[in-house]
DNA sequence: TAGTCGTGGGG
DNA sequence: TCCCCAAGACT
């Protein structure tokens, strides 16, 4: 029978922060040892890294921080403003939220972030993770932020055998129970490194791991099957066509999408509906205006969370003087990076627009940004 | 509670 | 190519 060996201690606080004062990550958006961390930008940042890598985050954070350097800005500017900002960072609801969060910062905090775990939890976009982030970070308050690195490197530390999401609440409370009360934020900044530097998903670096001694998971070179999760399965392929007009005067017909759901607020060219058994070659009883429609060569692929999704690109060269309709409008095609137009929308323009190439046969595609 | 919400990079 | 995943929130 095999027997388990009793991992060597619990894992210590001040050992993984020994191991944080020498490796810790230097981020745009991070107080360097020593400096008072301002309670927007920790704000700003962890809105942006919900659910997206730091190297995706880097230059939007920067890109907005200069466009709006304090809470007061934000809260002042035209949501439209921020959503072009947000254009391509996804999950779109962030900064519709984002925006909404600044003004309630404004009007009924009188312009300073809340400091409590509780008041945060209140505004909008702010939910139980960022809420503890944001409150231990910039306030050195004792919360337990507990984010995706997090739970992969407690569930090894303990094994826990709960699978995701079902063991949030016990990670939680594991996790608050190691907090250190003199230097929460860092903690929590140095329990992120460890889960995106050394407890990595795959292939951890456990040799070089402060809490290799106390690993559970370590201990039975297990580390790889935690945290455990229960799958999700992908949704169905939906199809659709997508419309591009261009007019004599080099003006794209576009239009703004509801504020609700997918792709809430964002801009597009007219489409179909997207939809599973929708067929492209009865598309022209939903192309937007009469034209000479041309059918483009090739499809343009885009992977949803929920679903993939194949559009059809039609495009159409109508006169100078050709009116809209209703609720769309013409922007110039030089002024489309100024648009809030998704990753999915830049591909149907630069599949119309980009280079005039098929996309067959390895043929190098247009990036979506020149357009 | 489980589904909805983007995008890009790595193995 | 495919699958996983990344500082989650909202309904």
């Amino acid at each position: 029978m095999l027997t388990l060996a009793p991992r060597a201690s619990k894992p210590q606080s001040p050992d993984l922060l020994a191991w944080y004062d020498r490796h810790r990550r230097s981020l745009p958006w991070r107080a360097e040892a020593g400096e008072v961390p301002d309670p927007y930008r920790v704000w700003l940042s962890e809105i942006m890294l919900q659910q997206t890598t730091v190297t995706a985050v880097k230059p939007f954070y920067l890109r907005f921080l200069e466009r709006f350097p304090t809470v007061a800005a934000l809260a002042e500017a035209p949501v439209d403003a921020v959503m072009q900002a947000w254009a391509g960072l996804g999950y779109y609801s962030r900064a519709r939220n984002l925006h909404a969060c600044a003004k309630a910062v404004v009007d009924k905090h009188a312009g300073a972030f809340p400091a409590t775990e509780a008041e945060l939890l209140a505004l909008p976009g702010i939910g139980a993770y960022t809420a503890a982030a944001v409150a231990a970070i910039a306030f050195h308050e004792p919360a337990a932020a507990v984010d995706g690195n997090v739970e992969r490197v407690v569930s090894r530390l303990f094994t826990v055998e709960e699978p995701l999401p079902k063991a949030k609440p016990l990670l939680r409370t594991l996790t608050l129970e190691m907090v250190p009360l003199d230097r929460p934020g860092d903690f929590a900044q140095a329990l992120m490194d460890l889960g995106a530097t050394i407890c990595t998903p795959k292939r951890p670096a456990c040799a070089l791991c402060p809490w290799m001694a106390p690993c559970e998971a370590r201990a039975q070179g297990s580390q790889e099957l935690y945290p455990k999760k229960q799958k999700k399965l992908t949704g169905d392929l939906r199809r659709g066509a997508a419309f591009v007009v261009l007019r004599a005067d080099d003006s794209i017909l576009l239009r703004t999408r509801p504020t609700q759901g997918l792709l809430g607020g964002m801009v597009e060219t007219p489409t179909s509906a997207w939809e599973p058994g929708y067929e492209p070659s009865r598309a022209m009883l939903d192309a937007p205006i009469e034209a000479r429609w041309q059918r483009l060569p090739g499809l343009v692929r885009h992977v949803f969370t929920h679903f993939p999704l194949e559009l059809t690109v039609f495009l159409a060269k109508v006169p100078r003087g050709t009116p809209e309709p209703g609720d769309m409008r013409w922007t110039l095609r030089r002024d489309l990076h100024e648009e809030a137009l998704p990753g999915v929308m830049k591909k149907v323009l630069a599949h119309a627009l980009g280079d005039g190439k098929p996309v067959r046969n390895g043929a190098a595609k247009p990036k979506p940004d020149q357009i």
